[in-house]
RNA sequence: GCCUUUGUAGCUCAGUCGGUAGAGCACACCCUUGGUAAGGGUGAGGUCAUGGGUUCAAUUCCCAUCAUAGGCUCCA
């Protein structure tokens, strides 16, 4: 059963969180006399505190920090709490900007500390109180930090980062010094083991590791190059997923990757996301646009012949290639890049179909996501934050639109969250929200309900009553983009892909140079079949090449000798150290195929 | 874009308190022909990210740029 905000708030651990969170501030301040003070809530797994400070902080300052902390936690002061006038306050905090302006909001009744609004200006505030420290605060906190077992908490596991005051970027940015604090040591160290675990899994370095994609400083950064094997995995997803769509009754396009910023204009991306574009192309008296989405593209395919009630729905669906021009300080590996590739497709549909058509869409993206072993996702609907002026259309639209969504979730039994502020700026969506087995949330597949475009466009069909009413457009990803689903799906296997996935799916290692022809005639008939082999020539030794092709994660070794060219076998031996022994080629080449067409998770 | 970090061979890293560099892996050649997690030898490979500055002298110190990492902000 889920907790209640006040249940969690009362916890131990969240307690230990925000006590530490303070005497990190204590022993920062010992250590920076002159620093100023910002806020330091507890997170997830720990806690933080932003500090402006005279320079920048360093691992000595770190380490000294933490064996600070310790000392004043085994110094078992007791936490306390005080009313105070806001007068006393600003009195207290005189030398505190940062306090100075938390006081006065809350006073003044505008926001707190989160920036959330309050309901009524504060008439007290409240002071806790440890050892030397004192911090406006609400608690609540332990009673004595003796409750805080000083092995279990950590500020030098994470490196301080830049943060803007009241994550505001207009603001300026204060240091944050990250912190971890469980309630036993265990909890620690399995915490720290599990970001390990993660940093193994960093796709960065696997892709290198395994040939997948590199990334040139001479191409351009967040522009990544996919190298065979990368390409390979690639190309079998989007071979699987294009069949799969085919059979769904999607139709394929294909659509350049640049147009006349005139298109983007009338589609409202131009003016609206403006700042995230490459700039446009002067050429002669036009301005062209490297394509930033697919939708426009595919709307003048709709666009180019007249359309009747019996073509709808009407999937167009297309790999398509976009370019933004991300921040910087955003790209990664290949989550965040500026160059990708979109499993995009357009449904445009009569009003009436929506509903059915939405649906449909949801489950084939599930169908999808269950095969490839992700099986834990929810669904985020994301609708218009009514405070905002950044979307366009009318209310009626997105009200309509924004039902559907919540009536598909509710009919497939999806479990969802709804999240204001979260909408595209044409139109509410729903984005599959994926957990993989290190349990980290991942944003991946997308669908929107859009009765925008279709306006802007002015795109329409003919009815059975000879009207000329406007479809609905459906957006829709399944893998949001190429490049970033199979960074994830990367980490999620730690590049132990399924057998159908696997870039080499069988390493022939010879036993000796007069084994070459067996293991070739071997890898031919195998590879007539479909799978993908490689014979290691390589010099060295057997063990040698064992060793390699684990570390490569090929599913299957098959070894060979004098025994298997006598008997016409081949000793399987598989990435798991298991070892099927000798089996005659036919046996499990028939195995081996089996369980690529059926993109089985097991190797045998 | 902003704050902080880092940048030495294809990869992982050592080193130079300022006098132009070294290891392992990978690669090439030779020897070895070995039945389930690294056989041995030799060799090639670096404008020490780039551009400025200080200095008799810069890979080393300073500045800028580019790239990288951790965050913040943003994400159609």
């Amino acid at each position: 059963m889920a907790k209640s905000k006040q249940q969690v708030q009362d916890s131990l651990l969240y307690r230990i969180r925000h006590s530490s969170a303070h005497i990190m501030a204590e022993a920062m301040l010992e250590r920076f006399p002159e620093a100023h003070i910002a806020i330091g809530p507890p997170i997830e797994d720990g806690f933080y505190y932003d500090f402006a400070l005279p320079r920048p902080v360093n691992d000595e300052d770190m380490a000294w920090v933490e064996n600070r902390m310790k000392e004043i936690i085994r110094g078992g002061f007791a936490f306390t709490v005080k009313e105070v006038s806001p007068d006393e306050a600003r009195t207290f905090f005189a030398k505190q900007p940062y306090k100075i302006e938390l006081i006065n909001d809350l006073v003044e009744g505008r926001v707190d500390e989160n920036g959330a609004e309050i309901a009524a200006p504060a008439e007290k505030l409240t002071f806790w109180t440890q050892d030397t420290f004192t911090d406006l605060c609400r608690g609540p906190h332990v009673e004595n930090t003796r409750q805080i077992n000083p092995d279990a908490i950590s500020v030098t596991f994470k490196p301080p980062a830049g943060a803007y005051w009241r994550g505001d970027e207009k603001r300026e940015q204060l240091t944050r010094i990250y912190g971890t604090a469980w309630e036993t040591p265990e909890q620690m160290q399995e915490y720290l083991h599990l970001l390990e675990e993660a940093k193994k899994r960093d796709h960065r370095i696997l892709g290198e590791r395994l040939g997948l994609f590199t990334i040139s400083q001479l191409v351009g950064k967040g522009l990544p190059l996919w190298k065979p094997y990368g390409a390979i995995l690639r190309d079998t997803l989007e071979r699987w997923l294009r069949q799969t769509q085919i059979d769904n009754g999607y139709l394929p396009v294909v659509t350049p990757h640049i147009a006349k910023l005139d298109l983007y204009k009338t589609s409202g991306h131009y003016p609206y996301y403006k700042d995230s574009q490459y700039a446009p192309i002067k050429v002669d008296d036009d301005e062209f646009l490297l394509k930033p989405m697919n939708c426009p593209h595919h709307i003048m395919i709709y666009k180019s012949e007249m359309r009747s009630y019996r073509d709808l729905p009407l999937r167009l669906a297309e790999f398509g290639t976009v370019y933004r021009y991300e921040q910087s300080g955003e790209l990664n590996g290949l989550t965040r890049v500026r160059g990708f590739t979109v499993d995009d497709a357009h449904l445009f549909v009569a009003p009436n179909q929506l509903l059915e058509e939405f649906k449909k869409v949801v489950s084939l993206i599930q169908n999808i996501f269950n095969s490839l072993g992700l099986t834990d996702f929810r669904a985020r609907v994301g609708t218009r934050d009514p405070e905002s002026d950044k979307y366009v259309g009318s209310d009626v639209l997105w009200e309509r639109a924004t039902a559907a969504i919540i009536q598909a979730c509710e009919d497939l039994k999806l479990p969802y969250t709804i999240e204001s502020g979260e909408a595209a700026f044409y139109g509410p969506k729903l984005d599959f929200m994926v957990r993989d087995v290190l349990k980290r949330e991942w944003q991946l597949g997308t669908v929107q309900v859009d009765y925008n475009l279709p306006e802007r466009f002015d795109i329409e069909y003919v009815a059975e009553d000879n009207t000329r009413p406007r479809p609905v457009m459906i957006h829709r990803a399944p893998f949001g983009s190429m490049e970033r689903f199979i960074g994830i799906l990367i980490e999620h296997f730690a590049g132990v892909f399924p057998v159908w996935l696997a870039p080499v799916q069988v390493m022939m290692v010879p036993i000796a140079d007069r084994h070459y022809e067996y293991a070739d005639g071997v890898a031919a008939q195998l590879r007539s079949a479909g799978v993908r082999v490689e014979v290691d020539k390589g010099k060295g030794r057997m063990g040698g090449k064992i060793r390699e092709a684990r570390e490569r994660h090929i599913p299957y070794m098959l070894i060979v000798g004098d025994k298997d060219m006598e008997a016409q076998t081949v000793s399987v031996r598989m990435r798991t150290d298991e070892d099927l022994g000798a089996l005659p080629l036919a046996d499990f080449q028939k195995m081996i195929v089996g369980l690529i067409e059926s993109h089985s998770l097991e190797l045998k």
